[in-house]
DNA sequence: ACACGTTTTGTGAACGCTCACAATAGAGAT
DNA sequence: ATCTCTATTGTGAGCGTTCACAAAACGTGT
C-alpha cells in the first residue's frame, strides 16, 4: 500500500455520499442525522479506517481532548530524583488515563512550581500552547488563588483533588478525619489505649483534618489524649525516625502508632526492630497511603487506602462531560477504605 | 483584564511591525533572520507573553510536539488494578516527561494490548488522532513487527526500549547479562559459594541473558553450575516463594539469592524468615529491579538498578532531535548500578 | 552605476476540522 | 394541493500555524 497521507473527513464523506459536516455531526453524536444516513456514514469511517485529528478538530473551535493534571514540580522530581518514586503519579496516571481513554480523551501531565511569583504564568503558557478542556489541580497547587485565577479567567474547567468546595469546581476529596478516626477505631477495637499519631508536614491542611479525626475517636472511646503521642515526621523517613525513637524510648511508650504516610511507616518498624520490639505484639502500625511496597514488609502494613485513582478518574470523567456541556460542578466525596494486614494486632 | 481570546503570531508580528512568517522563524529558530528585527520580535513574544499553538503548528505541517508513549494494556493494568503500582511507569513519566518538557515537548502515554490482533490498528488510530512526532515501545510491545510496520509506513521515528539492533530504530538498553554477572560477583566476593537465581518469565529474552551472565560469572569464579540453584518465579510472588521455599528445605540450601525483580525477592525475605533465617548472615539476598519500596524493607535490599528513566530519557531525547531533521538512529547502552544495601553480607 | 548572487522578508495557500448560517426535504395542518 | 414548521443536509468561512514561493534588500565585483 503506498504511504498515503492521513484520510480526512472529506474522504469519509465522499465514501458515504454526504458532506463533510454531516460525518462531523456523526462523529459527534449529533442528533439530528437520519439513521440510514448514520449508518452509511459509520460503515464508511469503519472501511476507511477514519479517525478524527486531534488538532484539526481543536483547530476547527472544538475540544481539544486533553485533559492536563497539574503536579507540583519541587515535591515530584525531589521524589523522582531521590528514587522514592512518586506512586501518586502513578495512581493519578491510572485513573485518569484509563478514565479520558474512554472517553477518546487524552491526559497530559505538566509540573509546575509552587510558590514561584512564575507559576501563573507557568500554567498559562501550557493553556496557551495545548488549550486543554479542562485541568487537574492536585496539592498544593489547588490552594492557589493564581492558578485558579489563570483558569476562571480563561473559562477553562478545573478539578481540585483534595477540595471540598466544590463553586464553580470539580472538587474530589476523601474524609481525611474520618479515616484517621477509622484507623484509631482499627487499633481502640483490637484494645490498645496508648495509640500515637505521627502526623506530615504541618502546614498540610489535611494532617491537622486527620489528627482531629484521630483525637475525636480517641475521645469518643473515652481515651483521654497524650501530647507526647503527637509527632511531627514532616513525611520522611529520618526526622520520622527520630520521633519515634523518642516516643519508644520514653517511660510509657504507646502500643500502637499511626503514621501519616507509608515512609514514616515504614520508619517505625525500623525503629522497632532496633528496639527488639516485633511488629504487631510489641507494637501496632497502621500506615496512611498504601503504596504497593506496604504488601510486601515484613510483616505487611495494615494502612488505610486513598482513593487516589478513584479520584483523579472522577475529576477526568467530570471535566470531560463538562466539556461536553453538561453539567458537572461540585464536590465529591469519595471513600477510603481501610486495608488490614499484619501490622495490627492485639497488644501485648 | 478582559478575556480576550489567544495571542496569536498575528499579534506578535504586528506588535514587532513584521510579517507573521518572520516571527515564526524566530520562534523556530530560523537561521536567516537579522539580529535586530529577531531581538524586536523576542521583545514583543514576551511583552504579550505569547506562546505559539500547538494544534495549529501541527495543522500548519509543522511538527506536533508530541512523543507518545506506549505500553502494554494488560500488564499494566492488571499491576494497577492489584494495587501494585507501577513504578516502571512512573519511572518512564519521570525520564520522558522532563526530557521532552526541556525541548518544549509533551509525553502522552497509551496502553495498547499486546499479542491481540487488533494492536496494530489500535497503533494506528492513535497515530493517526495525535500525529506523534515519535514513539517510544516499551516491551513486549518492542518486539512486535506488526507495530513496527505501522509505524515505518508512517516514517514516524519510533524507539524500541530494551533492544540493542538500532537499525533505523532508537534503542536504547542496558547490558543485562553484565548486570546479573555484577551481582553474582559481589556474592562471590562476599564469599558466597551457593547462590541461587530466581529467573522471570522463562519467554522473557531478558530474563535468559540474566541467566547467561550469572552462570558466566560463577564459571568465571571457578564455581559450578547447580541446576537446582536455578528457579523460575515468573516475576510473582507467590510462585517465587514457593521456589524458594524447596530451595530452602533442601539439603544443601543457597547462602544467597538473586531475584530477577523486587517482589521476588521480598518472597525470598518472607520465606527466610518462616524458616528462621536472619537475612543477611543466613542468608544474602540481591534484587533486580530496585523499585521504592526496597530501601524500606527490614533489612533494605540491595539491588541492581535499572536505568528505566534514563532508557526513557535518552529515547525521548533522540527522537525529539530526529524530528528536527537531526542524525539520532542508533542503539544506546546504558549503565546499570549495583546499589549495595543490608540485604548482602558475608555467609555464615 | 550595473548586473549578479546571497541574505532577509513577505505573501498566498494549505492543513482538517467545526462554526454559523443557508438550503433543502419532510411532516402535519388547513 | 398549499402552506408552515421542523428535521435534516450542505456551504462558506475561519481557527493559528507552516510551507512554498515571490519579492525586496543587501552586498560585491566589474
Amino acid at each position: 500500500m503506498a504511504k498515503r497521507a492521513q484520510i480526512t473527513i472529506e474522504d469519509v464523506a465522499d465514501a458515504a455520499g454526504v458532506s463533510r459536516q454531516t460525518v462531523s455531526r456523526v462523529i459527534n453524536l449529533s442528533p439530528n442525522v437520519k439513521a440510514v444516513v448514520r449508518e452509511r456514514v459509520l460503515a464508511a469511517i469503519d472501511r476507511l479506517g477514519y479517525v478524527p485529528n486531534i488538532s484539526a478538530r481543536r483547530m476547527g473551535g472544538g475540544r481539544s481532548y486533553l485533559i492536563l493534571a497539574i503536579n507540583d514540580r519541587q515535591r515530584t522530581l525531589e521524589n523522582w530524583r531521590a528514587g522514592h518514586g512518586n506512586d501518586w503519579v502513578d495512581q493519578m496516571l491510572y485513573g485518569g488515563m484509563t478514565e479520558c481513554e474512554r472517553h477518546g480523551y487524552h491526559l497530559v501531565f505538566e509540573l509546575i512550581e509552587a510558590d514561584s511569583p512564575s507559576s501563573a504564568r507557568q500554567l498559562a503558557d501550557v493553556l496557551a500552547s495545548l488549550r486543554p478542556d479542562g485541568v487537574i489541580l492536585t496539592p498544593p497547587h489547588c490552594d492557589n488563588p493564581d492558578l485558579i485565577a489563570v483558569l476562571t479567567e480563561r473559562s477553562i474547567p478545573s478539578a481540585r483533588v483534595g477540595h471540598h468546595q466544590g463553586q464553580g469546581h470539580v472538587d474530589v476529596h476523601m474524609d481525611e478525619g474520618r479515616a484517621a478516626g477509622r484507623a484509631a477505631e482499627h487499633l481502640i477495637d483490637l484494645g490498645h489505649r496508648r495509640i500515637a499519631y505521627i502526623a506530615g508536614a504541618p502546614n498540610y491542611g489535611n494532617s491537622a483534618l486527620r489528627v482531629s479525626g484521630y483525637l475525636a475517636a480517641l475521645s469518643h472511646a473515652g481515651l483521654q489524649p497524650d501530647q507526647s503521642l503527637i509527632g511531627n515526621g514532616n513525611f520522611q523517613f529520618a526526622t520520622a525516625a527520630e520521633v519515634i525513637e523518642t516516643m519508644l524510648g520514653g517511660d510509657n511508650p504507646p502500643t500502637a502508632i499511626i503514621a501519616d504516610n507509608d515512609e514514616m511507616a515504614f520508619a517505625a518498624l525500623h525503629v522497632a526492630d532496633r528496639h527488639g520490639i516485633v511488629v504487631p505484639s510489641g507494637l501496632s502500625i497502621v500506615s496512611f497511603e498504601d503504596t504497593p511496597g506496604v504488601r510486601f514488609s515484613v510483616p505487611p502494613l495494615t494502612a488505610i487506602r486513598q482513593p487516589t485513582a478513584a479520584m483523579i478518574a472522577k475529576a477526568s470523567e467530570r471535566l470531560i462531560a463538562i466539556s461536553k456541556g453538561e453539567e458537572g460542578f461540585g464536590a465529591y466525596l469519595l471513600d477510603f477504605e481501610l486495608i488490614e494486614r499484619a501490622s495490627t494486632g492485639k497488644p501485648g
